[in-house]
Parts: C-alpha cells; sequence; structure tokens
DNA sequence: TATGAATGAGGCTTCATTCAT
DNA sequence: GATGAATGAAGCCTCATTCAT
C-alpha cells in the first residue's frame, strides 16, 4: 500500500497528488482510506520514512559487504539505483518530494535530509579506504548530488542513460584516487 | 513583471503556485492579471520561455566569448550560475517545473527541454577543443546534470556550496582533459 | 451507560456530538456501539427519557414528600438541582438538545417538553397550599424558565452561583405569598 | 446579510448550520460567499459582535433614556426585548450559540459574555435609583438570566408569553424595591 | 456480541476563471 | 485596462452507518 502511495507521490508530486489518486490506487474509496492514513501529509510522511528504510536494505546496506572491495560494491550500487529510480515511472521520491512539499508542508524536509545523509555516509564509507574522513564525506555529498541531477535529467529527457554515465565516472575517479 | 512570476513559481511550484500569488506578486488584482495573462499555463509558459532568454543572454552566451580561454569561461559560467540560481531571482525554475508540472502538463516540458540544451550546447562549445564532437557533448550533458543536482542538494540542505563543489570538479576535469 | 452519553450529549450538544465521541466514552468501538443502539437520533431519544426518570426521582419527588414544609422541600429541590445541573453529571441536556437538535430532529422536543411539565408539575405542588391551582402552574413554569436560563448563565459565565440566586428568590417569593 | 445569518444560526446553531444554508440565505453560492466572509467561524464572529451592536442601540440603549422613569425604561426595555427574541424565528442568538459553539469554538464565548455584560449593565442603570452598585449589578445579572430562560422556554413550548412574565416580575419587583 | 474495515453523503474551503461595471 | 464580485469544480476531511468476520 504504501510502495503504491509512494509511486502516485513520485508521479504527482506532493500538491499534484489528491487523496482520490491515492485512495484509488489503492483500491479503496477516499472515505476507507483515511481509516488507514490520517491525513495526506501524514501518509507522506509514512510514506518517505518507509522509503527510506526500503532503500536503506536494499541500496545503502551494499557499502557493508566488506567481503567485496569498494569498486564492486560501488558499482552494485549504481545498478540498483538505476534499476530502483527508474521503475515505476522514472525519478526518485525523495527529489520530487523536495521539491514542491518544500513550501506548505517544510517539516517534510527532515526525512528527505535524513534519506540523503544516509545515502551520503554509505558512499562515503567506499571512499574511506582512499581519503580521509572529510574528504570522503565531501566527495559521497557530491556523488549523490550527481546522482539525483541525473536522475532529473532522467525524467526531463526521458532517457535513463543519465544514472549509469554518473555511475561510471564515479568509478573512474575512485580508481584515480586508490592508484594515487 | 515576468520576473516576479518566475520567483513565484521557483519558490511554490506549478501546483502550490495560485493565480493570486502571482497577480500580488505583480501588485495587481486577480481579474486584472487576466488581462496580461490568459491562463496560468500560458503564463508559465511565457515564464520558461523568457527565463531561458534571459539566460541565454546572461550565461550560455558566455561560452561564446573566444577572447577568453575555455577554462575562464567555465569559470565565469560557475559564478554565474550559482548566483543566477541561488538568489532568490530566476533559476533553477526549470528543475522545480520539469518536476511537478510534468503530469497534467506535458507540453511544458518541451521549454525545458530546450532550456537544457542550449546549456548543454553552450558546455559543449568549451569542450570541443580537446575532445570530439560526440564526446563533448556528452560530458557537456552530464554537467548539466551536475548542475541541476546541485541546485537540488543546495535547496534541500540550504547550503549554496553545492553549486560551487561542481564548478570546480569541472574546472579540474577540463584541464585533465587538456592534459592528455 | 446512557449516563455517559448523557455527558457527551451535555458538553458536545446534538450536532457536535459525534459516534465516535459516544462509543469511545462508554468503552467500545463504534461498531459495538451499535449492537446497543440503532441510531444517533434513538439514543438521544433514550438518553432524554433515561434522564427524566432519573431526575423524576431523585428531583420532582421531592415535591411529594409531605412530611416536610414546601419552604423545605423547594430549599431541597434547589439544592439537588445545582448539585445535578453543575456537576459533570446529568442535567441541563434539556436545555442543550432542546437548542440545537430542534432543527434537523425536532420530535425529540417531546422528550424535553414532557421533562419541564413534569418538573413543573413538582414545584406547582409546592405553590398548591397558597395558591390556587392556575397560579400555582403559573408561578411553576416561570421558575423552571428561571433555573433554565440560571444554568445557561452558569454555563456562559463558569459561575455556578447563579443557580443558588434563582432558589433563594423563590424561597422569598414562597414566604411572601404564604404570608399575604 | 449579517442579519440573514444571525437568523439562520439562531435557528440551526452553530453546528447545526452549514456554509450553504448560509450562502443561500444570502442568495449567493457557496464560492462568492467566502468572497465575503472568510471562515464559518469569522462569520459567527462578525454575526455576534454585529448583533450586540444592534442591541445596544434598539435595546440597552433605552436604559440611559433618562427622561423616563426607570420603570417606564423597563418596560419598554421588556416590550422591545420580547419583540427582538421572538421575531425571525424564535431565541435569542447568543444563548443559541452559548451551547453549541462551547465546544470547537471557545474564543466565541466572549463576544457572548460581552454581550451578557452590556445588557446587565443597563438593567443596572434601573436598579441604581433604589439600590447601592453592588446590588444593582446583582439583580441586573439575574434579571438578564431570567430573560434567557423566558427565551428558551418560548422556544421549547413556542409559547411567546414566557417573557413578557418576566418583564411583569421584573417591574413589580421594581416597584417593592422602591417603596421600600 | 464484538470489531476492523468500508463507504456515500456531506461539510469547509480553495482554485482558476469569468463577468459586469 | 482595472476591479469587486461571482461561480463550478475540485480538494481535504468527517460523519453516521453498514458489513464481513
Amino acid at each position: 500500500m504504501l510502495l503504491r502511495c509512494a509511486n502516485v507521490f513520485k508521479r504527482l508530486g506532493y500538491h499534484g497528488t489528491t487523496m482520490d489518486a491515492l485512495s484509488s490506487a489503492c483500491g479503496l474509496t477516499k472515505a476507507s482510506f483515511y481509516h488507514h492514513y490520517s491525513s495526506k501529509e501524514a501518509l507522506l510522511h509514512d510514506v518517505l520514512v518507509w522509503t527510506h528504510a526500503c532503500l536503506s536494505q536494499s541500496l545503502f546496506a551494499v557499502a557493508d559487504d566488506t567481503t567485496k572491495s569498494p569498486r564492486e560494491r560501488l558499482e552494485i550500487m549504481g545498478r540498483r539505483a538505476a534499476k530502483l529510480f527508474l521503475n515505476d515511472s522514472i525519478g526518485c521520491l525523495m527529489a520530487v518530494i523536495s521539491i514542491d512539499a518544500a513550501y506548505g508542508a517544510p517539516e517534510l524536509m527532515e526525512p528527505v535530509r535524513n534519506f540523503m545523509d544516509d545515502w551520503a555516509a554509505a558512499f562515503a564509507k567506499l571512499y574511506s579506504a582512499t581519503s580521509n574522513e572529510i574528504d570522503s564525506l565531501r566527495l559521497a555529498r557530491q556523488l549523490v548530488g550527481d546522482y539525483e541531477g541525473a536522475i532529473l535529467m532522467a525524467r526531463i529527457y526521458a532517457d535513463p542513460n543519465y544514472i549509469d554515465v554518473v555511475t561510471s565516472r564515479a568509478l573512474t575517479q575512485l580508481e584515480d584516487q586508490s592508484v594515487v
């Protein structure tokens, strides 16, 4: 149910999504829907937290798999990101929400930031072998931004390739650094 | 007037912006406002085209200034982008719109794409000295994506630094390429 | 259970009371609640009749206690009324309901009128020693009105004193009459 | 317009009144209605203040007419009250509101109390010739309560007589006091 | 009997747009 | 051209009530 709602929010944005759209997506009437979720904003909050939890497991956790080299882990994360963000209509829910819920529901920015923080923290682990802590986090944050930009471009041009390009560059960059 | 409207759209998004907000931002009553712009969607279209024209002159045109080195031009473009996209003025509008007008007004995606195309074309000129045409465009498109990602992150974290970091990396990358 | 419902109705009025509020006041789920009371209006009817019965015993019956003087009986009735109507228990319900159920459920006015009639009849007994039947009833009706007014003022000003003042005046009036 | 709204509120109470009922009473669509009044609660507030102002002029002001004896003034006020409160559906707006807006909109109690205060102050002026200040106000407050009770009974029994009875008693009481 | 879930109707409010002056 | 007023449609949410288990 949260998955379905997440997809609707991702497609239409916060203001563009109506409770009607959400409830129909779940096969319920609007009134029944309120039996499960108390308000649009509360629901989105739950959706964001749930999405964060899902991606923590399926995406961020890869960074902890020390049986693989950082390079391999980055590769896997790139592949998974491409799959996750393009599936079910193009785009990353967090980016969408961050843009149009900022006004009128600023408290929704917190889960978005938490998500970005965790994603960056995961990337930072991959850099930690070859960079100091500060540089790792700086690079990681930038990489998150790169992915978000790619997701946005993919959405605008309906071209999934952007995300893979970011992954390629990140891999190259990682190698260069380890060589030095 | 279009500048004022652009700012409102940028802050609130397409669905979040009301004709009331737009008209008062222009110091007009809602009814008077309709003497100037026939509908919300038409107005946004005008705003997008106007913004595109503005940035063509103030931002993209820098790439044509052959009296300066590509490096210098990229530096200037980075500085200008940072100023344009973060001040409460124009800019980044394209990203915002691309996200939440996509549904319900898909024809608005065209001006957004045109804008991105032109921006990428400008960057491509800077790469053309050191790369072939295809690579230039590929790199340029990615750089546009990087900037969009940085704008988004800057918005999420209220931290203008992201944009400068992209510029720095782009400069380094340009050097590396010319060295090779 | 009816007591609890009476309290809710008294606090929130007919339109302001929801079946949710009633059922949780009784420690039941809304659905279970419908096994006991078939509808909101039917429940309120039962509540009114039950309240009437309660006050018949605890309040109106005092007027029949011929072992005490009318003055004593009036005094007791005043004390009891003050207690009943102000504590968060029964009472004053009739006034509340008479006001906001009048529209949309006019058949609820009948139990309200029956209640007022009985109350007045009780007072009339106290006057019957010193007045003829018609005057007794006239005075009794007015006294009921006085109490209702006092209850209303007590509610508006959150000041329980109004009711006692009515009792005092009624006692004085009773004396004057018996003197004459 | 406020008069029409006042009558609707008086008939149906706060919770029982819908914006539809109010707007139709004014010959407007619901949406047009919001052009004039920003919300149901704000409207009721305006109605209460306006009603207070009207009665200040037409009812309370009588108490200031020193060309007439207190008895005459009380008589006139009684007549006017009967006319005002029974006109346009039976009842006193203030009493109705005090009962069912208390919950869910407690800030509406303030204008109600202000009204009652002013009414009592007017009556107190009539008593001031024959009683000290404290007693005057005490008697005046009780008289207001008496009228409210009578209005309520008139509503319950659809019998306008209750109000006149209160006036008669008040007149008698005033005489007794001046004799003493 | 008890209850979580479901729902049609309706309530408050906002919106983009139009119209009369 | 400017503006106060008007409005149909739609959005969020609540309510009394019913149903399946």
